[in-house]
DNA sequence: TAAAAATTCGGTATTTATACTGATTTTTAT
DNA sequence: ATAAAAATCAGTATAAATACCGAATTTTTA
């Protein structure tokens, strides 16, 4: 039932961009024991993977979300332009779990936990391969927390410029006077932002704010 | 000139203790190849080690400092009160480097990253069986900016229980006149637990207290 | 056991943040 | 080109946080 490749390989190749060798090491071990399938190239730099890709394209992709020199959803959405028929999973630790809608929306298949298991490493590929979509139990069941709007009410709100470098200087221990002076605006100006946060935060003081800002990824 | 182990044997052996199984895997793979070290066991709970250890002590223990059930600190000082002998390196995260001093401090031997070399992981083991020290480069280098007070001021301040309460409280978006609803004080003592949190950690509001608190893995 | 630290509470004054209403100009998106 | 969103600023009022002062009791540590 599983589509055959484009290059035409009785394997599903797959290449890995990971920084962290022993997670590429577990990976390849992992790997080696599959009769169908090729681990075919790894790449620990979002640069390097961007080039390599031009000479060879895999089947699937396990993509670290945080490579060193730039992140999965940066890269995540100009893969996909390009290599219409190429499956990423995105690959990242439990913390980063609140990357998970992005990357789905970005065109990502599939969302494994570093901490996965071996058969559901080996599941997610071929799955992802065969046209589905696969989460992590962990993600999934997350993913419905997030949804359900349990704690973090569902959505992560959208700052404005603005707003953010206000939350910056919020969350740098100054005061709106002192963000005024140094932004040139008026402490109304500033407050006024400070308000607007507060309110797409649905928190009733900074400190709230900071943490969920911080939790949100959004500083 | 290394020591030969209590258990006359002429290994090395080592036993890890994380619940990755990437992890463990990459480990496993790097050690199998080396002569003069014997992987032993692994354990992936903080209470599998415990057990295992009253059964079998090895040379050098590889201790995830984020086990699923207790924190390498926790567990690093009754290890090292019970197995004198036994070597403990810290194995972690870039971003769990703000433990380096505190395992440091409790007895930890070597401090090595996840997305260390193969190279670097082998020679802390055989640098550390042999009675040394052994701190990947990358950590020494954060220790020296943090020594340098560049931007953490060089300590991690230690919270009182109470603190740490109020802090929580402070960081879910409560009132002090609320805290001391919740944890039956008055509204006095609280600013009070604040005043010590602002001073203790250095900034002047509370926007800040709690990114620094994050930032220092005490929230 | 003695000393040190933590926890508790009070008063007072000042600064800052938050809430609300309202409005103009600039930028962005359709 | 037009509508929507963002960014700017103002006044006023209240609530909250912060900065000092000091001090008694309890707990922990040496």
């Amino acid at each position: 039932m599983r589509k055959q490749p484009d290059t035409g390989s009785a394997f599903i190749s797959v290449a890995i961009a990971d920084d962290h060798p022993l997670v590429i090491n577990g990976l390849r071990h992992v790997l080696s024991g599959q009769a169908d399938i090729a681990l075919q190239t790894t790449y620990n730099t979002g640069k390097a993977l961007m080039t390599g890709l031009e000479q060879d394209v895999p089947d699937v992709l396990l993509l670290d979300i945080m490579l060193p020199d730039i992140t999965g959803d940066e890269l995540l959405a100009g893969i996909i332009t390009m290599y219409h028929d190429l499956k990423v999973i995105a690959l990242t630790n439990q913390s980063d779990l609140y990357y998970v809608e992005t990357m789905l929306e970005r065109g990502a298949r599939g969302y494994l936990l570093k901490t996965s298991e071996e058969a559901v490493i080996l599941d997610a590929i071929r799955i992802v391969y065969g046209g589905g979509i696969y989460l992590d139990a962990n993600v999934s069941e997350r993913l419905q927390q997030v949804a359900a709007g349990n704690h973090l009410s569902g959505f992560i709100p959208i700052l404005t410029r603005r707003e953010k470098e206000v939350l910056e200087h919020i969350a740098a221990n100054h005061t709106s006077q002192e963000i005024a002076d140094i932004m040139f605006l008026s402490k109304r100006t500033v407050d006024s932002h400070r308000q607007s946060l507060l309110l797409k935060m649905q928190v009733k003081n900074v400190a709230a704010l900071v943490k969920k800002a911080i939790e949100l990824k959004l500083l």
